[in-house]
DNA sequence: TGACTGCCTTGTCAACCGACCAGTAATCTC
DNA sequence: GAGATTACTGGTCGGTTGACAAGGCAGTCA
């Protein structure tokens, strides 16, 4: 499963096979073909996975307060340092009018969306382009790494890196809120 | 071309393949390999063009003003909605570092990000996080164009909310930049 | 003990892939 | 107008793809 989050991240749905996933995996192809009956199916629970680990960034121990906007943003910022891979999932699937990119809204990224669009009050308009933003933002560098590297000299894995980019992206999204 | 540039981006690299692009083209696959000699070729070709098309947008005229850092955001958000594909081309090739991502940051995306450092005199660092930040917040929504209208009911194309996003970018990134 | 079940391996299938090649027709050069 | 160059077609090659089928092989229950 680990195994197929990476392919899938590394060369989209099109470009990843199955025999690849399974030798990432140290089994065969026709073991992956047993557990998923396709290779559709295989990808919906490779995105369960990623997405169930970011989620869990964003949980409330039991006697911990709800946290605020600054620290679920730094830890949305982290979140997607750590697992860039979530990124590939949404653009790779984001840009087809099809049923992988109807069942990826309707499974994840709606109940995402709310959250968001409850934390900043904001509607129609306005809420589509600032959760575009935020995402886009906070999410890019970590998602061309190797790109990053060679173009700027900076290590998007480098925790100095992680940290100004999360300053920033205070600095950008939370300038008029302190709480938390 | 124009063919090329919309598989490339709609599929990735792996995804693409010189039959569907030729067919997109009304051509056969033997004149696509004979005109590039290779898939990789086909690409770079296709880099060259779409990158091509978002240079003309900061072009200045003969009699007319360099822009200031707000036009300059301003054109850069109306380029990026007018052609995605350009932000699937970086994506796609800057998660791996191989030959071809290389390929890109050498011959179009170096000169970019020093424009841009030139534009903000950052360094470093900063120079990292500001340059992904512009460009994940600027590229992102209008990429992902049918699921950003699956999940929020906006469509990225529509002009109302391209000068919305416009604001948003102006808003967060020049907000002590009045020139132009 | 013998039938049954779930896990896994191996092999095979049609479809598709990028690259290549022989052959043809049109255009250009002298 | 003969010869050379260029543009293009159709077909073929070895290799890879996702899906499937047949069989083995432990463990379980009657």
């Amino acid at each position: 499963m680990v195994a197929a989050v990476a392919v899938f991240a590394e060369r989209g749905f099109e470009g990843a096979s199955t025999r690849l996933i399974a030798a990432r995996a140290d089994t065969t192809q026709g073991l992956v073909t047993y557990h998923f009956a396709s290779k559709d199916d295989l990808w919906r629970a490779a995105a369960d996975h990623v997405f169930g680990i970011l989620g869990a960034a964003f949980e409330t121990g039991p006697d911990e307060q709800p946290p605020g906007g600054r620290e679920v943003l730094r830890r949305f910022v982290e979140a997607n340092a750590a697992h860039p891979e979530v990124f590939h999932f949404i653009v790779d699937a984001g840009r087809h009018d099809n049923e992988r990119m109807r069942w990826l809204v309707d499974h994840h990224l709606r109940e995402r969306f709310e959250q968001f669009v409850g934390f900043n009050d904001a509607s129609g308009i306005d809420a589509a382009t600032t959760y575009y933003a935020v995402a886009g933002a906070s999410s890019l560098i970590f998602c061309v790494g190797p790109e990053c590297r060679r173009l700027t000299g900076a290590d998007p894995t480098d925790p100095a890196v992680i940290d100004a980019h999360v300053d920033l992206m205070l600095r950008l999204f939370a300038a008029n809120d302190d709480s938390s």
